[in-house]
DNA sequence: TTTAAATGTCTATTGATATAGACAACTATA
DNA sequence: TATAGTTGTCTATATCAATAGACATTTAAA
């Protein structure tokens, strides 16, 4: 890792020293030790000040990722990153498995609307259908790993948000509507900088990266149930296609 | 698209604002003109002044997406964005279809070296195997789009940079090489900021978010082919499964 | 108990980022 | 051919980001 910050891109060095570190932790580097390297090595190894690193050592702490300790020096307090496997049986709790306790799912909001251009092609229905919109976020023990704006068929499961709010998840409340079983269609997969709502519901800082995912799920006759964008902190999370 | 850029953030706001006016021209909020709103409306949208906007423009310029004339506005130049297939017969090449003229991958380095423990367990090879390496960069119309780094079996794709080379495709080079047809058994999906050897490779400009694929195709029999490290511009490309 | 090594805090200075205002230059159109 | 609307350029000022140095405080080990 060495010092391959760049001047004067708009981001500040600070920044792009947090996420390399934060990808150096995430990635194992210093297992070893259990801590980051002094700041004064840093400072040398990015070629900065050393406050510049304090500064993102700071933002590092901020996020729960590190705990400075004076005297001892920067410990290392988290560095999973949660894999969520892709295929036709994907599902955000189930898909989780042993890699946290408690995987929930929490509504933020909902309503009912018409859909829109985009709701009604995903969804196959004609434009201005009935559909319910629920918008959650999702975590693994208590920590925010995504968030998402989901659409539904308005008249084949009205009663979804209040199914979703008890069951915290899709799946379950599937279910408790009668629908047994469904399958994943469709997943489109792109990035961005997360925005203003992801930062507030994700827990993030400003200037992190989010995945963004649309997917699409029908019933086991082909039949479109849910459409749904998620938004993912890109630094906790990585998607698997099994083909 | 109202004014939700934020301060003091480590992300300079000229830079905050290009990211969104980029994804807004992707997204085709602008199409109904072909041109950018002006400089005064796009400040007053941001809550910024011009000059800040201005420079987000100026960024945008460098990168080929828009062009600034005097008196009349600043017109869009491209807003396309590559979609890329992910399926058990995803090729870099033929996925692209009608979305580019000319498709081209050239070779930028390659080597023979013992295979680390990460490509061992992708290939399904003993560590320390010979591997051949091939450093790749991909473009679109002459526009690059994914640089990667790919290993395969050395003792069965010897001549596999020569054959890359010249055929351009791995696709058409595995076929010289006697292998006719290979499918794609995984992928992972993560996406990072762009580090030095990417702005390079994919001309992008600092900040830069890319999406990274790590990708092991296998023959007909299931015996891996190959393992390749890929990283897109996430601003000129999305994913799709379709399971 | 010293001492070395690490983080914490403070002051000062420089360069990049952002704001503010004024006016020039160019384009399309009434 | 005016005129309104737009981008281009300039000066000035304030705030944030980064550097530099000095010294305090805490921890662990000699």
């Amino acid at each position: 890792m060495a010092g391959q910050v760049q001047r004067q891109t708009g981001i500040a060095l600070w920044r792009q020293i947090a996420d390399r570190i934060r990808q150096a932790i995430s990635a194992g580097a210093y297992d070893g030790t259990g801590m980051v390297p002094p700041e004064m090595v840093l400072a040398q190894q990015f070629g900065v000040n050393r406050h510049t690193v304090r500064s993102a050592l700071a933002a590092l702490s901020q996020e729960g990722i590190v705990r400075a300790v004076q005297g001892r020096g920067t410990l290392i307090e988290r560095k999973e990153r949660l894999n969520f496997p892709i295929t036709r049986r994907t599902r955000f709790t189930a898909g989780i498995g042993e890699q946290a306790r408690a995987m929930r799912g929490l509504l933020l909001g909902h309503g009912e609307e018409k859909a829109d251009e985009e709701v009604a092609r995903w969804l196959k229905l004609p434009p201005g259908a009935p559909v319910i919109r629920m918008e959650t976020v999702r975590k693994a023990d208590d920590r925010p790993v995504s968030c998402a704006t989901t659409w539904f068929p308005a008249d084949r499961f009205a009663g979804m948000p209040e199914a979703y709010e008890k069951a915290e998840s899709i799946t379950r409340a599937f279910a408790e509507l009668g629908l047994a079983d469904y399958v994943r269609a469709t997943t489109e997969i792109t990035a961005a900088h997360a925005e203003a709502g992801d930062l507030a519901a994700l827990e993030l800082t400003p200037g992190a990266i989010v995945l963004i995912t649309k997917a699409m799920n029908t019933d086991l006759e082909g039949v479109p149930v849910q459409y749904a964008i998620s938004r993912f902190a890109a630094d906790r999370v990585q998607f698997t296609i099994e083909n």
